[in-house]
DNA sequence: GTCTTGACGTTTA
DNA sequence: CTAAACGCCAAGA
């Protein structure tokens, strides 16, 4: 069987993060790893950010809950503004000092664990 | 068509 | 302990 290579039509690990990252409860974040070791692929974070890329033409994909492993906003560039993502989290209840996640592994939601064992 | 870069993380030296 | 390389796969030039 061929492998469907990666396109907007195919199931792939694109909808895949996407779906996960709507499921990531309010005043909470996630890391791309957690998200990528989630879905099979634990070296593949990468690609979780490539993802969210794609989901700025989708609604309802809080990117801005989606920060690397230590907690930092790396991708706020990414977004309309530069300062939307630490807008929006500060709109959650979650404090940003610094591009960084004041308790980050307090309020961290980790997919693996709140999904599948609990 | 090939080559480089990229919202990262893990592993090895 | 720190530093560097690898892996992952897609999109842009």
């Amino acid at each position: 069987m061929k492998t469907a290579p990666l396109t907007e039509k195919n199931k792939d690990f694109f909808d895949l993060v996407h779906e996960v990252v709507k499921l990531i409860p309010k005043g909470r974040v996630t890391t791309y790893g957690a998200i990528a070791s989630y879905l099979g692929s634990a070296r593949s974070s990468r690609m979780v950010g490539w993802a969210m890329n794609a989901s700025h033409k989708i609604e309802g994909i809080p990117a801005h809950r989606v920060v690397n492993r230590i907690g930092l906003l790396t991708g706020k560039m990414n977004f309309e503004t530069p300062t939307l993502m630490e807008e929006r989290l500060k709109q959650e209840g979650i404090h940003v000092i610094n591009d960084q996640i004041e308790g980050f592994k307090q309020l961290f939601w980790d997919p693996t664990i709140e999904l599948n064992i609990h």
